[in-house]
DNA sequence: TCCTTATATCAAATAAATTTGATTTGAACG
DNA sequence: CGTTCAAATCAAATTTATTTGATATAAGGA
């Protein structure tokens, strides 16, 4: 990840909205609509539950959505009529090792 | 750390001048102006330094430098007749930190 | 003190991001 | 098909951030 992907994703983080929703979705537990075996593992969750715990409205969450899932952050996934959300961790840590590296800080990633 | 700073930071890292302002103060050498013995193990850089690396006029660094001391990513040090900036890692840590808990990432910070 | 130089501050202009409400798209299902 | 519901998109309004040039402040040295 370079210097520009690191500023792309701060933005993204830096808005107190999308933070909320990128904790949401790391923190959900089993949602309101149904989950595929194979996302067990992922940490995810129904946009009309984020509806629903923002009290946001509709366009606004979605044009958050969007940025998110513009830079990485966020992975969609459409089911049918509803659309499930996921967090992909991989783009934070990659935004944390380039900060990491950038900054020579001593963080490293445990295990991997 | 709370999310709120977090967002702090990464609004302060989402600017691409700011950016690159703190890749300078991590990345500088000894620069133009003297640096007191207490600071060796500090990296900084001295306003003027910043103005001739990024080009810009000064009332633009000056506002950006301000928006980066104010979250304190940025310490300064008024010496004499310039003003000296380090770069302050320990924010960088911190946020690092709180990014890695909020959304169980596996950083560690080697030693310490 | 007066002059020079460094930096902050200010007001105005511009640009970028966000919010809103209305409309459209697209899938499911009768 | 036509209806329903979820979500995207759009244009307009608003808010926030950035940039600029001018001026003020503040320190150092003649």
């Amino acid at each position: 990840m370079s210097m520009i992907n690191s500023v792309r994703i701060a933005r993204a983080l830096s808005d107190p909205i999308r933070y909320k929703i990128l904790l949401l979705l790391a923190h959900s537990e089993e949602g309101c609509c149904p989950v595929s075996d194979k996302d067990e593992q992922r940490t995810g969750l129904c946009n009309c539950e984020l509806v629903a715990e923002l009290g946001l409205i509709q366009s606004r969450i979605s044009y958050h959505m969007k940025e998110l899932v513009e830079v990485g952050l966020v992975v969609e996934e459409p089911r049918g009529k509803w659309r499930y959300y996921f967090l992909n961790t991989k783009t934070l840590q990659e935004y944390i090792t380039q900060i990491n590296k950038d900054f020579a800080l001593d963080f490293a990633l445990m295990d991997e």
